[in-house]
DNA sequence: AGCCTCACTACCCCGTGCTT
DNA sequence: AAGCACGGGGTAGTGAGGCT
């Protein structure tokens, strides 16, 4: 355990670095921490990297600095550092501030191995509600939205209970208010149990001043507050104390009301997540209209009204009886159509352009018949790539255009049909290789289909005790309100970046990497070079494969006889065979890849010349 | 000792979809 | 409207390890 003394009277000893690690083994015991602690110093003092917290020594840097200085080594990732040295360096926190926060980490990182060990020898009662949290668990992004701040003030833990307790399910629902600072603060909160009854239902008084109530969306205005006096920790201990053992949290996106309640809890079932489907991006989770449209087969809120805590409650808890009583295979998740403006339709979106690009080239790449407009190229990152919007006559031209581009087929993030395409152009005084995204500016899901209610809608209709909600349901099935999240305080969302631990309740969270303590992990992106290098790979590349179907029929094919590329849009074609030639004869002699990309771009000036362009 | 390569990390931007 | 998370893409910096 890491105790004020301890750290006062290390602050206290005037010793060097030498003495310092001499006398390391002493300090960790001290400390309290074990050589299985090294992940968890590696948070910490990643944390306190974020947090510019210096100790004696100064910062992990300086730190660093001091230790290494016989050594000459420099690194600065913590990852790389025994536990010794670790251990010392927390050793030297000073401000009180800063060493009880190593103490909560402590603690906590102690109570999620126990929840851990619990969970693995105490396994909770295999019940079809505890297979929903199974799957609500094994969501990929579960490990993220769940890993709460829960070291931190003011946040308290759910009691696990006897694994064997029957099981109760409880929906709830928080609304927030913005609060000075930017902060997010409950303003109301509702729960409901298995049978909809209304167990909670209560107006909270913000800490902070509120500076907009967002009426639009909670349906709370000021005057609503004004005899209200339960506090954000009264209402706290409100929903705690619905958290008996057995308890099972039902909710949509129930992180977020988590969060604003400052209560850590990971036995729930989180619609968001629950419902998936393999056709859909990773990255997308259905919103809780569009679940209750497609699965309950009804609109429960009206577009622009204000949102009903209750019923943003009852719905999930709908939802999850549902599933409780459909074997998933009958699941269909037919998702409410997008309305697509007709003027989209005619467009098709050029992106990832290099700076040095012009509108005649890119207009080069589709069909001369076609009449299309190229919008001016608008440049964001600092100017280095830009975007643009082909417009086309009609959606039928746009289509034909972007089939016939040639390039290779696949998808966004999103779900939108887009073409990689591969481009050779003359820039200044040499050549130059571009490669972009086409995008359609429509995908699947936006194809327009008349919604039928069935008997199934009739039914969950009917299994609600609050009948007006249910009257809601309209023949048009326009576009759930387009809103966005937020998380909790702004601190919260600060704070929660600091340190990522395995959760509670024992569910691996994915392997974070030191930018998941800033944000989010980038670990698998490749080096610039490494990206070069693919770009030689592919025009080397005789035996690329292409996946089948991707290239429509009469589809032409680049100079290599390779489908699915546009190369060279222009008349380069044999320029770029005999520069393809000359690459392979390059790639054979070339003792490195250094030496390879020099010798690319001795032909590419070399070709530059006989272009006329030098 | 100094240089080079390359893996890794930090940070930035964009588009999308979600929440309040 | 504001703000967040995610995936995807990019640039720049850092430092270990190998080579000369």
């Amino acid at each position: 355990m890491v105790s004020c003394a301890a750290f006062q009277a290390v602050s206290r000893a005037e010793f060097g670095i030498g003495f310092a690690m001499a006398a390391m083994k002493r300090q960790i015991y001290l400390t309290g921490f074990k050589e299985t602690d090294h992940e968890l110093l590696v948070k910490i003092v990643k944390g306190a990297q974020w947090r510019q917290i210096k100790g004696k020594q100064g910062d992990w840097k300086e730190f660093v600095a001091m230790v290494n200085k016989k050594r000459g080594g420099t690194h600065s990732d913590p990852a790389r550092h025994p536990v010794d040295v670790l251990a010392a360096f927390v050793q030297t926190f000073t401000k009180k501030e800063d060493v009880e926060l190593v103490k909560r980490l402590r603690n906590w990182a102690t109570y999620c191995s126990n929840q851990k060990l619990l969970n693995e020898t105490h396994p909770f009662a295999k019940t079809p509600e505890q297979e929903l949290v199974d799957a609500t668990q094994s969501h990929p992004r579960f490990g993220s939205f769940y890993n709460f701040p829960s070291w931190m003030e003011g946040w308290k833990h759910s009691k696990r209970g006897d694994p064997d307790s029957p099981v109760k399910l409880v929906s709830l629902d928080c609304e927030m208010v913005t609060c000075e600072g930017d902060v997010k603060e409950l303003v109301r909160v509702c729960a409901v149990g298995s049978d909809y009854n209304t167990l909670v239902d209560e107006l909270v008084v913000p800490n902070g001043k509120v500076t907009d109530y967002l009426t639009s969306i909670t349906g709370v205005s000021e005057k609503d507050l004004q005899r209200v006096t339960l506090s954000q920790a009264g209402v706290q201990k409100l929903v705690l104390d619905l958290l008996t053992p057995g308890t099972i949290l039902v909710g949509h996106s129930l992180h977020y009301d988590l969060r604003a309640l400052q209560i850590d809890h990971k036995r729930v079932i989180d619609t968001s997540l629950l419902f998936r489907d393999p056709s859909w991006p990773p990255s997308y989770s259905p919103s809780l209209s569009n679940l209750c449209q497609s699965i309950l087969k009804y609109k429960f809120r009206e577009d622009d009204k204000p949102h009903d805590c209750l019923d943003d409650s009852i719905v999930p808890m709908r939802l999850v009886h549902y599933r409780l009583e459909h074997a998933v295979s009958t699941l269909s998740l037919e998702f409410p159509r997008k309305e697509v403006n007709q003027g989209d339709l005619s467009k098709l979106f050029l992106h990832k352009l290099p700076s040095s690009i012009s509108l005649t080239l890119l207009r080069s790449i589709f069909p001369k018949d076609l009449a299309c407009r190229i919008q001016d190229i608008m440049f964001k990152n600092r100017g280095k790539t830009g975007s643009t919007v082909a417009v086309f006559d009609s959606a039928e031209e746009a289509d034909s255009a972007f089939e016939q581009l040639e390039g290779v087929l696949g998808k966004d993030s999103a779900g939108y049909p887009q073409k990689t395409v591969s481009l050779m152009y003359p820039s200044g005084n040499q050549m130059r290789m571009a490669e972009f995204q086409v995008r359609k500016m429509v995908n699947s899901r936006s194809v327009i289909a008349p919604r039928q209610e069935n008997e199934e809608s009739q039914v969950m209709k009917a299994c609600t005790k609050r009948p007006t909600v249910d009257d809601v349901v309209g023949e048009n099935n326009d576009e759930p309100k387009r809103r966005k999240i937020s998380s909790g305080t702004a601190a919260d969302a600060r704070c929660s970046k600091v340190v990522e631990l395995e959760d509670h309740d024992g569910i691996n969270v994915p392997q974070t990497d030191s930018t998941s303590i800033l944000g989010r992990s980038d670990s698998s992106k490749k080096t610039p070079w490494a990206n070069k290098y693919q770009l030689l790979e592919q025009l080397n590349d005789e035996d690329e494969e292409v996946e089948e179907g991707e290239i429509s029929e009469g589809e032409t094919k680049d100079a290599a006889e390779r489908p699915g590329h546009k190369v060279c849009s222009c008349s380069h074609l044999q320029e770029l065979e005999a520069l393809k030639s000359e690459l392979v004869k390059v790639r054979k002699e070339s003792k490195s890849k250094a030496d390879e990309i020099k010798s690319l771009q001795k032909l590419v000036a070399a070709l530059s010349r006989r272009e006329g362009l030098a």
